[in-house]
RNA sequence: GCCGGUGUAGCUCAGUGGUAGAGCAGCUGAUUUGUAAUCAGCAGGUCGUGGGUUCAAAUCCCUCCGCCGGCUCCA
């Protein structure tokens, strides 16, 4: 089925859910109800606060109208009338919304004694709706804006066919299972904790490991491609933030005390990269300056928008500001970018969705910079075969910008690398360099991740691969079940073989049977359970089993250290 | 921050005003085990926090905190 009509049956599906809250409370007044990816919501205004029961009495009504087959009628009326319509029956929603379209005649929907303003189309009558959920309650601001009353949301799903809405239900539970909080506490990668603060997670052994690896990948590509390393303060004093404007711009920083002098935790690692540029005369003939940190920075983030790993207030940017000429701007963003998607697909991830933000109305530089940093940005996409929505006017103030969201496994779609060009700080902080002329000139700065965040990163990869990594992701590669306790000896030398050999390993020691070994290791989704027992060590041989649940007797401890060499070192994502 | 939900053992959850429970995990013991859970026993909780109502509160009310789903914002 294609997507338009699957829009208006979610379309019509909205409608029938706002007829039936109509008529099962009073003084109901309609926010809008528009189809969304998956399916469809609501927005409701009334005294009776929704409780999720109250979603199953809802569909009931829905139920209800779908079985009386009641057809939708379009009319077309003039704004003014539909104004006097809706003023009547005290949809101030409605009103408000009309004074915003310039048309002068809108489309209004009738089915039995509801009306609804809709642009349509619609099905002909509600019973072409059979396969529906109500899933969630929410609030949601009216027009998004939290000046505005908070409206009561409805989210629901809506699919031609029954198999279509149960393979729907059951990827939701196969998101549950993948969630990478769950994930973490299972997989013993991190915890967050009360005590410790909300929004700061606290890396276990495993944990740390993947991160590692992680790290050390970004550091050994950084360093290929011509970055140098930095490191700087966690704390700078509350005047370097004056200068940056983050000060005054009300940036959500914490700020401290010490002896009398005003202190920031930095949010942003850009304005020690700029005291490093600024620490000696920098000349034209050594730019571009390419500066790398693993920053960790935080930032106050709001308390309701915190979830998991993927929004907290700690994190870690794999950051760099890249100091060049402007003739150097396209080169460096190409590289940049390039840069970004081999990384990504390194780590599994096949598919973006890139957005350029261009010039907003309030803007600090040159309009010739603009143009040109946002055409360098533009060539840089193209000449990368990538395709982009250009989202015009949403840049920052201090310049245009490239976003990279990635889609992980199950087609959603995760913040990752930016690539944003700044015309602002340079400036602010009288940054230069001496020209070929003899005189000073303003560089251009390039802020630039290819991650984005590391926290934020590791949430979508443990999301992506459900926990299942790929061998060379993998904190534990190879577990060794022993059969007996005359085993540990044999099963020791393979550990201290493959230890040797850089393969993350363990031995599970404990009096359990081979099936709880086995379970327990395919339950963390270790790749490889090796099993050793009379004939493996009589025959200096393993027993192998993959996680995906292939059993291979008689392999030599070599060949296995061979193979998982090989997958280490290609970064292979091939199920074992 | 705002709206709604929610908080009981390490984890998953039961317990609606009258003596805090289960499974898994943990510990101890027995079992020496061949590809997704061997058996038994033991231990573990000021029921998120502070206050209130009551003879009596995990249970009812209020405060704060955390978490979950959204809104808004972002790496």
């Amino acid at each position: 089925m294609d997507k338009d009509e699957l829009d208006i049956l979610r379309h019509t599906s909205a409608h029938i859910m706002a007829q039936a809250v109509t008529e099962l409370y009073k003084d109901v007044r309609l926010g809008i109800g528009p189809t969304i990816e998956d399916g469809f919501y609501y927005d409701f205004d009334l005294d009776h606060t929704f409780t999720p029961d109250d979603l199953e009495k809802i569909e009931q009504k829905m139920r209800e109208i779908i079985k009386k087959d009641i057809p939708l009628v379009r009319e077309e009326i003039s704004r003014e009338e539909a104004k006097k319509l809706f003023e009547k029956a005290g949809a101030t929603y409605k009103v408000d919304l009309l004074q915003k379209i310039e048309e002068p005649v809108v489309s209004i929907y009738r089915q039995g004694d509801f009306v609804d303003m809709c642009r349509g189309p619609h099905l002909k009558s509600t019973g072409r709706v059979k396969h529906f959920k109500l899933l969630n309650l929410a609030g949601a601001y009216w027009r998004g804006d939290e000046n505005n009353p908070m409206l009561q949301r409805i989210y629901g799903t809506a699919w031609k066919t029954k198999g279509e809405l149960d393979d729907y239900l059951n990827k939701l539970e196969e998101i549950a299972k993948r969630d990478h909080r769950r994930l973490g506490r299972e997989l013993d990668l991190f915890s967050m904790s009360e005590d410790i603060g909300p929004g700061l997670a606290v890396y276990h052994p495993y944990g740390t490991t993947l991160r590692f690896i992680i790290e050390d990948f970004l550091k050994e590509e950084h360093k290929k491609r011509g970055y140098q390393f930095v490191i700087s303060p966690h704390i700078m004093k509350a005047s370097i933030w004056k200068t940056s404007g983050h000060y005054q711009m009300q940036y959500p920083m914490y700020f401290f005390d010490i002896e009398g002098q005003e202190y920031g935790i930095k949010p942003m690692n850009c304005p020690a990269h700029i005291h490093v540029y600024k620490s000696q005369p920098r000349s034209y003939r050594t730019l571009p300056l390419r500066f790398f940190e693993l920053g960790t920075v935080y930032r106050h983030e709001r308390s309701g928008v915190l979830h998991g790993l993927l929004r907290v207030r700690g994190f870690t940017q794999d950051d760099a500001h890249i100091f060049c000429l402007p003739d150097q701007i396209e080169q460096e963003i190409l590289a940049a970018l390039e840069f970004a998607f081999f990384a990504l697909k390194t780590f599994g991830f096949e598919e973006y969705h890139v957005m350029l933000s261009t010039k907003p109305d309030k803007y600090v530089g040159t309009e010739e910079n603009w143009e040109r940093a946002t055409e360098a940005l533009k060539t840089a996409l193209e000449d990368n075969k990538v395709s982009y929505e250009v989202d015009p006017g949403e840049g920052v103030f201090y310049g245009p910008k490239i976003d990279v969201k990635l889609k992980d496994a199950l087609g959603r779609l995760w913040q990752g690398p930016t690539i944003q060009v700044d015309f602002n700080l340079p400036e602010r902080f009288d940054m230069v360099f001496y020209g070929a002329d003899n005189a000073q000139h303003r560089p251009v700065m390039i802020h630039r991740t290819v991650l984005g965040s590391v926290e934020r990163f590791m949430g979508a990869l443990i999301e992506h691969y459900g926990g299942a990594f790929p061998m060379w992701l993998a904190p534990v590669q190879v577990v060794i079940a022993p059969i007996a306790d005359r085993h540990l000896g044999y099963a020791t030398e393979i550990l201290n073989e493959l230890t040797a050999n850089d393969i993350r390993a363990e031995i599970d020691e404990r009096r359990e049977t081979i099936p709880a070994k086995i379970r327990d290791a395919q339950m963390r989704k270790i790749p490889f359970t090796v099993v050793v027992g009379d004939k493996e060590e009589e025959a200096k041989t393993l027993a192998v089993r993959g996680r995906s649940g292939q059993d291979r007797r008689g392999v030599r401890l070599k060949e296995l250290v061979l193979e998982i060499k090989e997958k280490v070192e290609t970064k292979s994502s091939d199920e074992v």
